[in-house]
This record gives C-alpha cells, sequence and structure tokens, in this order.
DNA sequence: GAAAACATGTAACCGGTTACATGATTCT
DNA sequence: AGAATCATGTAACCGGTTACATGTTTTC
C-alpha cells in the first residue's frame, strides 16, 4: 500500500489539496509514484476517516471551496513506522527483459525497433532525473526549497542528501537500460548479417 | 496482457499442462515473468476458447488424467504479433527508491537495513542469473536443449544469443542496484557521523 | 504407509486503470 | 466570451494475489 505513503511522503512538507496531490504526482514524485486522481481523492477521504490526515475546507473564490488535508500525530507515526519497516520484494514481472528472451521470434527490424523505443524511452527518463539532480544542487526545485524551509537545519543537509542518492540510483539504473539496448541493437545485427554472409569456405 | 504471451513463449517450444508451465514459472522464465496456478489454468481454458491453443486429454496412472496444450497456427500468428509491436511502457512505481527519496524520516539503523537488505535480495539474483549465463554457455539448461533440438540450425545461436543477453541485462541491473545500496550505507554513516562530529572550529 | 510431487481449480479481495461526469475559477 | 486550469469525484473493469479446496500418483 504505497499510494498511501507517497501521498504521506508529500504531506509532511505543507497541507495540500488533492489537486495539489495530483499535479506532484505528474512531476517530481511521478517520477518514483504516480496514481490518477481517481485513486487519490477517495484514499485521502480512507485516510481521513482513520485519523491519519485531517481536512480542512477552505473557500476558493465567491462559491468555490476546496479541501485541504495536514497530516496528524497518528499519521506521523504510521508514515514513521513505513519507512522503518523493510521492504518487501515482490517478484519480478518485466516484460522488456521477457520479450528480450525470445527475440528470434521477432522480425529483426523489428527487434532493432523495440530496443530503439527502449533507449529513447530511458534517455528521456535520463534527461529528467539529471535535470532534478541539477535543480537540487542549485537550489532552483520550487517543492524542495518549500520542503527545506520547514526542515530544521540539522536535517537539510540528509534532505538534499537523500533525494540526490535517489536520482543517481535512478540515472544509473537509465544509463544500464541504454547500454544494454545498444548492445542489442549491434547483436540484432551481427546474427542477421551472419545469416545472409555464411563464413567463407576454409579454403 | 503478458501472462498469456509468457505461456505462449513456453509453449511454443513443447506442450505442456499446466503443472507444467507452473513449475517453469517458479524456476528458469520465473525470473522475468510470474503467475501463480490461480492465474494460470483459467488463462489457458480462455486461450483454447479462442482457439490459440489446443488442449489435448492425457491419461495419467490409471485413473488419472492431465491436459496438454499446444500452441495452434492461429497462436503462433498472435504470439509473432505481439513479439513485433512495440511495448507501451507504463508510468514507474519503484516502492524502494520512493523510500529512499524520504530516508531522514527513518531511523539510520533501520535506513541501513533497509539498504542491506536491497543489497542481499539484488545479490540473490545475481547469483541466478550468473548460474543462467553459465548453464546456456556449457549446454547444461534442460528446458534450453529441448528447445533447441527443435530449432533450426540458423536459429539455434539466435535463440542462445538472445537469452544470454536477456540475462546479462538483468546481471548489468542488478549490479547498478547493489552498487547504489552500498554508496547508500556510506551516505547514511556520514549523514550521522557528521552530526555526532561537528566540524572543528575554524581556529 | 506416509510424504512428496503431480494435477486442477474456485472465491474473495485488492490495487490500479480507464472512462465518464460535473462544476467553479482564473486568465486572456 | 472562451479556454485553461482548478477542483472532486463515481463506476466498470482488469490483472494479479491470497486463501481455500480436492484428489491422484509416485517415491521412499
Amino acid at each position: 500500500m504505497s499510494l498511501r505513503n507517497a501521498l504521506f511522503a508529500l504531506l509532511v512538507v505543507e497541507p495540500m489539496t488533492g489537486y495539489d496531490l495530483h499535479k506532484q504526482f505528474e512531476s517530481s514524485v511521478g517520477h518514483v509514484w504516480h496514481a490518477p486522481d481517481s485513486q487519490i481523492y477517495p484514499e485521502l477521504k480512507r485516510m481521513e476517516a482513520e485519523g491519519l490526515l485531517e481536512g480542512e475546507e477552505i473557500p476558493w473564490g465567491p462559491r468555490g471551496k476546496k479541501r485541504q488535508y495536514h497530516v496528524t500525530e497518528a499519521g506521523k507515526v504510521a508514515f514513521r513506522t513505513w519507512m522503518n519497516t523493510p521492504l518487501e520484494y515482490a517478484r519480478t514481472r518485466d516484460p522488456a527483459h521477457l520479450k528480450a528472451a525470445y527475440l528470434e521470434w521477432a522480425d529483426p527490424e523489428a527487434a532493432k525497433e523495440q530496443l530503439r523505443v527502449h533507449i529513447e524511452h530511458h534517455t528521456g527518463l535520463l534527461e529528467q532525473w539529471r535535470e532534478k539532480v541539477t535543480e537540487i544542487e542549485d537550489g532552483t526545485s520550487a517543492m524542495l526549497n518549500r520542503r527545506l524551509s520547514k526542515t530544521s537545519d540539522a536535517d537539510r543537509e540528509k534532505t538534499k542528501a537523500y533525494k540526490t542518492f535517489t536520482y543517481e540510483g535512478l540515472i544509473t539504473q537509465a544509463e544500464a537500460e541504454i547500454a544494454w539496448a545498444r548492445r542489442g541493437l549491434k547483436l540484432v545485427d551481427r546474427l542477421n548479417s551472419e545469416q545472409r554472409l555464411p563464413s567463407p569456405p576454409a579454403d
């Protein structure tokens, strides 16, 4: 049940509405967790019902209103407990590698196209993550600055360090995927050129 | 819908029963895909109903029987089509990295314990995958040998090469995770020793 | 004779996705 | 006035997990 903890992670920094959270999932945190609004709003209600959050009605314009949630003490305890509990590792389910294992069933061109898409996908991620690291280092991340402004001096360095550490991990992952797919492209070429050009007779 | 394609991948090699498939998911293919029997049997029935598989009742002992499935031509077309279609990349949902980003909320000891578990988990995977590569190279993989015996000479090298390629990719991933978590351990130590031992006065 | 492995399911549940639905406010 | 954004949901569905349920055959 990690959606709940992703929500905690954002709400311990500052109170937010469901819509604010939804936007966060589209950007920064969205890189490690994503959820559609249809999941966010009901979960917030459940968490409030369980006493982990407290919602406050805030007027918005002449007739509109919105509900801003903040984490209660019970909520902080729950979040801290989750943070201290080791993860359970689920068995892998990796379509990209499943496919790679049976690539002899694909047309060579289709195989290459898929490896190219793999490279593009992870190149896109890589760029975003490098940007994030730059933002953290330059102090130009709005979200992180808000978070740091509410953090004690002692914890400020930690907060930044762990964020950087996370993104560096994701960068390493992406780089590994790209390198792997590049090797795959060469492999497809090699396997198919050999087929067309059999080894010369040993005269 | 990749369970279906994982089943195809196994059944195009040779006919199998649901139980055989279930065992496969516990071992070799289980590294890139896993499914419990409660999912396998109904899916096989559905695939048969759709004409993608054909099941054959096989007597087993005096009273027992089992159902062995083989892929029909329509099934092969479906599998090949999937193999030629690029994957859609779903948005990430990565509990380990989500947690890492907020590690300042965990006790330092709990944080380190989780990084250690991460290392252990991926070390275990690494060992299994290295074994797989060795098996492929030595020709000691029973499953792969059965598969190769039904493969034309031209495709034999491809089959082996793509399998090796896949496992090498998984090895790189695991190594990256281990290296990352090791850096994390050092980071936790550094951040907490600094706290206890503030920088000496610049006299 | 007992245990391990073979063989095949059903049912309840759960987290997540997709599609649908609606209305207010702010910006241009 | 219209578009973009803010704001909040419901409902149907789907893939996957967990727990439950049952019987046969082979091996020791």
